[in-house]
DNA sequence: GTCTATACGAAGATAGAC
DNA sequence: GTCTATCTTCGTATAGAC
């Protein structure tokens, strides 16, 4: 079963690294929490933790580029609502002690690896264009749904980070009912 | 010069934190980047690392605030705009290297020193109440300009990340915009 | 207040056996 | 593929002299 004791490694270091950061998260505690052989670190990451960073950048730039592009929306505040409550489910899930897996990394970056960041802009970059898409086929113009998948993109990203902080999710609130009211508006303009 | 000293290693602690992540951030590099003597540190800071973080927690949190509360401002939207141009200020400044220091802090806190996760909540909430109060000033209503400045200050943390992953400012242009939209919607709505 | 030296622990990475 | 053992580096923190 190779697979999936590599695949178990990184959906454990993307949890962990959301809950504690990159260089906060180690070896030996993805090994526990994953219940996965120290030995075959190496075998499946030769490129190290940077390559264990990476594959768990990549995977959940897929899912939630997936997720987004499977959002069923008649109108522009259905797909702020959808991109919000998948959030918002993560968080409460982890009892608001997680932030995005994009953020920490970025933050992390500066210190060494930044080869990293290219990784995490490319996810950044293909959940904007499936937000765009997702905008513009609920009926906005193509510079108001660029704009407003960047804005939702940025605001939910700083919403975890808040939210983690006060330990509370009044500010997703805010923000979830922000981007509402903003795609409704972007709506409501043609 | 005591002062001195320790004003200038809780400086650049702040300025190392938001580039490189609390981890990330050393006493040796705060020691080079700042010019003190090592020989310091435990002595200006006997609570370790730990105390030096909080203080620059303390630092940018005032900082940050006094300048809202500086804002002058008519009309909603310009709170907004100053509150995104103070920001995107530094950015720019530090050539799309830096995240808030309140966000590095976030990623950094679940691996350990989670007691510092309060005074970072502390200096959210300060913002956010000089933030309401400059919209409510303007003519917003209290419950409007408290859920905005919510929506300021996270989407703004947001795109400061999103910035830094992209090196590319339009994050902030998408979210600044979207920013002034709303302030000025709800002043309209009055 | 500042110095040097050092204790102590943790983490990433490698080597070689099985 | 997985194991154990170990190397090396680095960071925080402490001790004690000046």
């Amino acid at each position: 079963m190779t697979e999936k004791t590599r695949e178990k490694m990184i959906g454990g270091a993307a949890l962990l690294i959301s809950q504690r950061g990159v260089q906060g998260t180690s070896f030996s505690e993805v090994l526990e929490l994953t219940d996965t052989p120290r030995g075959s670190i190496y075998h499946h990451f030769p490129g190290g933790k940077d390559e264990l960073v990476a594959e768990a950048i990549a995977l959940l730039g897929s899912v939630v580029s997936e997720r987004i592009r499977n959002t069923e929306a008649d109108r522009p505040e259905q797909v702020a609502e959808a991109f919000s409550k998948g959030w918002r489910e993560f968080v409460e899930a982890t009892d608001l002690k997680s932030v995005c897996v994009m953020s920490a990394v970025t933050v992390g970056a500066g210190a060494d690896s930044e080869e990293l960041l290219p990784a995490v802009a490319g996810a950044f970059a293909s959940w904007r264009d499936a937000l765009a898409d997702a905008y513009t086929r609920t009926g906005l113009g193509k510079s108001d749904g660029r704009r407003l998948a960047l804005t939702s993109v940025a605001a939910l990203e700083g919403a975890m980070i808040v939210a983690r902080a006060e330990q509370s999710m009044e500010p997703f609130d805010a923000v979830q009912q922000d981007l509402v009211t903003l795609a409704r508006a972007a709506g409501d303009r043609k």
